[in-house]
DNA sequence: TTGAAAGCGCTAACAA
DNA sequence: TTGTTAGCGCTTTCAA
């Protein structure tokens, strides 16, 4: 931190007091024109920062939120932490990033983190294992709002996305187009969002009494390697004639195991996934995807989150809401 | 922020002073173990987290650093911000990342927010345009490192590639396989990178004597749309065996270019781009890439900042020093 | 080994 | 329209 350069040095050269610099700064409305223009100048050619945690300190709120988000590097959470900071920055919040790795300990460390640095309010991607902790911090006024999953029986804001109807209607999509053997990479099912996916592939063959042949079903853990493995393993299997993958880093270990194969898409296999990454209008043929609005995800949460806060600071109760925003099925040459 | 739970709360609950409480908190030795562990218990059944907004205050320390890249967006600088949040974290500091876009404005904007918060130093991309504010920086003992590019003629830690290097390398390999007519798509000459890689695509014809042919050399702004445009106007006008594109988002248009007009790889044109993305291997044939130690960047840039940070105080002076990394040039099927 | 007390820099209630 | 002052929650001397 810096020199000593502060309220009382201003106040001394300006020749006012404290309190009438900080109303300067503040833009505290009754203070003479001709002390303004003072007092700014004096702060103008000191190069005076006000300080912000004193500040903070006294105000009793920081203008800052905490993001936990499972890793920057996945293209699906560093869009809706870009998108989480437009919002904040134009309502001059800033926030304080912080990659979970999906790792509950990891996470709690960082929840103690935001909360000993009295965020005003929290967004993340809970893993769910740390529902104690959450209560403790709603219990003390800190809001939270959940972005992608939510904790089954916590009841927080939630922005997420239809999952299970847009699983359903991918598969219907494949079905229509007369695949009918279907190898599904499916997420991990303790997982909201794999689970979501997971039962919208069975609805779908239940709604039309087929049957789902589990040898084409296989449950990753969202990573690329699992992707990969999977998607390995249903080849050797034999017998499918499309490939449906539940996320964007499976679906790119997919990708890479069937041009490894040699494996041509569409007419050895469909393949459809859910994500839309970037280099699903690169390859040849181009690939078709659930495309998931992931901006508009994270700019949801932190309006809500800012409902959230003002409410609180209102008085207000909270009543928790969820918002689903809808997918879009973008067919390309790949099935 | 939360209701009033404090240190002398935790003390009155204890029977001991605020100052034996604060002991405890921070590992202080002399503490008999009964008191210890007593204060211990009152925190934990209470739930007690200290404010490190006060004890920022205090300790005119804040734990944090800031960093300002253009973009999390962008697979280069989310890499970047990864690695350096994993150094800082691993020696309990965490980080404030803000997206500068590259514009000056908002540059300076988020320096004057970093320093109001105290940060303990700060990270950046500079876009070049803020020498003043940031030597007022460094004056007040705000540490700064810049990663990616510098600021020419400012006397600052540095973290950066051999960009020319790399690039005369590139280009003298496309020479070596024969191409002759190489199209290139260059960055804005303005920004550093930009430069050294225009640089090094001029060298490498120099050395050996040849001469450029101004009609194929185009100055992008490092954007997708750009690269897109750029590939549009040389292919157009014709006489090129060989495209050499100076960036990720630029090589990404280039390659869309280059497939909306079926054009093949490497039979018509060969490929070769600066950055490594994800999807130079997914696509058909692979894509040739000059690779930047990516993470290094970032977790050099970090550890150049804890130098600074300790040598400034242990009252030490600092003697800038910049880090040239080396980048690898990966041989693939597009050349 | 512990406590008393000053003070970090600011805001805001109150008084003038 | 301005000033005085208490106090936000903590750390850290100094004294005991």
């Amino acid at each position: 931190m810096s020199g000593r350069l502060n309220i009382d040095v201003i106040a001394e050269l300006a020749g006012v007091s404290t309190a009438t610099v900080s109303r300067v700064i503040n833009d505290y409305p009754f203070v003479r024109e001709e002390t303004r223009r003072r007092v700014q100048e004096v702060i103008r050619s000191t190069n005076y920062q006000v300080n912000a945690v004193a500040r903070n300190l006294r105000r009793k709120k920081t203008h800052s939120i905490g993001v936990i988000i499972s890793n920057v590097l996945s293209p699906f959470y560093s869009v809706i932490a870009k998108a989480v900071e437009d919002v904040a920055i134009r309502n001059r919040f800033s926030t304080v990033l912080c990659n979970g790795g999906d790792d509950p300990d990891k996470e709690l460390g960082y929840l103690k983190v935001l909360h000993e640095n009295r965020v005003d309010g929290i967004i993340l991607s809970p893993t769910g294992k740390n529902e104690r902790y959450l209560r403790f911090l709603i219990s003390v006024g800190i809001p939270v709002v959940f972005v992608d999953r939510n904790v089954p029986g916590f009841e927080c804001d939630c922005v997420m996305v239809n999952n299970r109807e847009a699983s359903r209607n991918a598969v219907s999509c494949l079905l229509d187009r007369g695949y009918r053997n279907i190898g599904f990479i499916s997420g991990p099912v303790d997982r909201v969002t794999g689970f979501e996916r997971y039962e919208g592939y069975r609805d779908c063959y239940r709604r039309r009494n087929m049957q789902v042949d589990e040898a084409h079903v296989r449950i990753g853990d969202f990573s690329l390697e699992s992707g990969k493995r999977l998607a390995e393993e249903l080849i050797e299997g034999g017998g499918i004639d499309a490939l449906y993958v539940a996320n964007y880093d499976m679906a790119t270990g997919a990708y890479q195991c069937l041009k490894e194969n040699g494996i041509r898409i569409p007419e050895d296999m469909g393949f459809l996934i859910f994500d839309d990454p970037d280099w699903t209008t690169l390859v040849t043929p181009e690939v078709s995807a659930v495309k998931q609005p992931v901006y508009t995800i994270g700019s949801t949460a932190m309006e809500l989150l800012f409902r959230q806060i003002n409410e609180f600071n209102s008085g207000n109760g909270h009543k928790p809401q969820t918002v689903i925003l809808e997918t879009t099925l973008i067919r390309r040459e790949s099935i």
